[in-house]
DNA sequence: CCGTTGACGGCGA
DNA sequence: ATCGCCGCCAACG
């Protein structure tokens, strides 16, 4: 099994429901320390792929702010609130709550 | 080849 | 807990 993947099969592998930030991606893809490249990747994502951008947020718990337009981030708010992930008053996702965490190989499986 | 930019993050004030 | 500065690295011009 290779240990090495993709920024985008780590985002692929984000469950409905959850978050994962950026760094957390780096981090799970063997780059740990490369959250800046993760969300550059991000953006060469086209919005009818199959990978669940909207899911990665940054270590605030935020939606990030991008340059460009207000519409994305409105857009990833709304899908990840239609997945029932919540946001507080200022805007932010408790992370200890909705934090993607990442499958083990211990010999425990049963997740998602 | 070199300087700037950017869906980020950690650390100090 | 919030704000700002600096460090990382690949892509662009």
């Amino acid at each position: 099994m290779s240990t090495y993947t993709h920024y985008y099969d780590v985002v692929r592998r984000i469950p409905r429901g959850r978050v994962a930030t950026y760094g957390q991606v780096a981090h799970l893809a063997g780059l740990p320390g490369r959250a800046r490249q993760v969300g550059y990747a991000m953006s060469a994502v086209p919005d009818d792929s199959d990978i669940p951008w909207h899911r990665v947020i940054n270590a605030r718990g935020e939606v990030s702010d991008r340059s460009g337009g207000f519409a994305f981030e409105r857009i990833q708010r709304v899908l990840l609130e239609a997945e029932g992930i919540a946001f507080d008053a200022r805007d932010r996702v408790d992370l200890p709550r909705f934090r993607w965490d990442p499958p083990t190989n211990d010999g425990s499986a049963a997740e998602n």
